[in-house]
DNA sequence: TTTCGGCATTGACCTACATCAAGAAAATTT
DNA sequence: AAATTTTCTTGATGTAGGTCAATGCCGAAA
């Protein structure tokens, strides 16, 4: 995992993101930035694996990156897309420090923006905004997943596919299909003949 | 809904539910309680019914309330329950000032400590902390709700059913088996013949 | 105490989706 | 550009879970 030197560039795109909920003075802004790190990431690497404890989070600024839970037969169950700008991470093992159940990786080659937990810490410490910042985020982050866990309990995959496309139509230009149907919770045959299946009714 | 004046008892139960997270002192108690309202529900009451918009979240001091979505074809689908100490509400509604998607009702007869939109944005520009309570309490939210999303991607209903029995193995005694399994993606009579199964393997 | 309406169970049948196997088509590597 | 690997599709068949209908059960009302 190559570690560089974030340009003013990438500076400006998390802090696009940020003044979305709060805003800050110019230095905050700096104080904020000098806690980042960027990360340059090759397809298929690696930036968290589970049993590893996660330390950072991840906000994307270039590329797509994956989260996703291996279970007991090696099924790939994908819990997360991030690109250019979201944030990803594995919540649980960073709040609990106990060791991480996702594993997280890059779908092509990718930058992001990494905070550590010591400098979150701080940061939400030193500007209370920033627990304001991260507490609007995840409130947004639990109404999606609500309302994932809402298109499980109610409608069947075709449903859900058709809202993902709707949703986030660049999702297929740029993720694989298998990808998209572990997220769907079906198998890529299912997806296939979903997809076909749709076609025929046009 | 009948609204009542709060007791000691009250307060101490919240507050015990706050000091988990973050320390207060006495006058940040005071005020903190000074915010809240009790409202005493009948069994089958609602506290918020979809199509309303939601002003208020709340706190379950006794009983038991869930939170569903009516689907197209009336079903209903359960996305929380919230016994003694869990709060409750339509976070997505209270976040955007939408009409609620979902109903809240008391499944049993019970008591809340209501805390409204206005007074929730007051407390938290008044007292940072509660910034940072309110965060971590989403970040539990968010952890399980990603957990949830996780059962129904890798597992069969009877995986789900077991753990949530495991994981509160009191729900089945005060929550009708029809809500559990509406709370599951089941039908009734599917988790019904679970059940059954389960019970002559042994 | 009886009556009644919702709740849980059980059975017969149906559908959405999984699994396994094989080819075709892309994408990567050489 | 050939070779290799990975991804997508298609077909045959299996299974988890749904639907509909009937029956019995318990708790609330009268």
């Amino acid at each position: 995992m190559h570690t560089a030197q974030p340009t003013q560039q990438h500076f400006e795109r998390i802090l696009a993101n940020v003044a979305k909920y709060i805003s800050l003075t110019a230095s905050e802004k700096k104080y904020f930035c000098s806690l980042l790190t960027l990360k340059r990431l090759r397809k298929r690497q690696y930036v968290l694996q589970a049993g590893e404890i996660s330390r950072s989070d991840s906000f994307v600024t270039k590329g797509c990156l994956r989260a996703y839970y291996i279970d007991d037969d090696g099924n790939e169950r994908i819990v997360q897309f991030a690109l250019e700008g979201w944030w990803i991470g594995d919540m649980a093992s960073m709040a609990t420090g106990q060791p991480a159940k996702l594993t997280i990786d890059a779908m092509e080659d990718s930058e992001v923006l990494q905070i550590e937990k010591k400098n979150f810490d701080l940061l939400v410490e030193k500007i209370p905004k920033f627990e304001r910042f991260f507490r609007l985020l995840l409130t947004n982050a639990f109404i999606a997943h609500q309302h994932r866990i809402l298109s499980h309990l109610s409608g069947g995959a075709e449903e859900r596919y058709l809202e993902l496309r709707t949703k986030y139509p660049n999702f297929e230009k740029r993720i694989p299909l298998r990808h998209i149907a572990s997220y769907l919770g079906v198998t890529p045959e299912f997806l296939s003949r979903m997809r076909n299946h749709i076609s025929k009714r046009h």
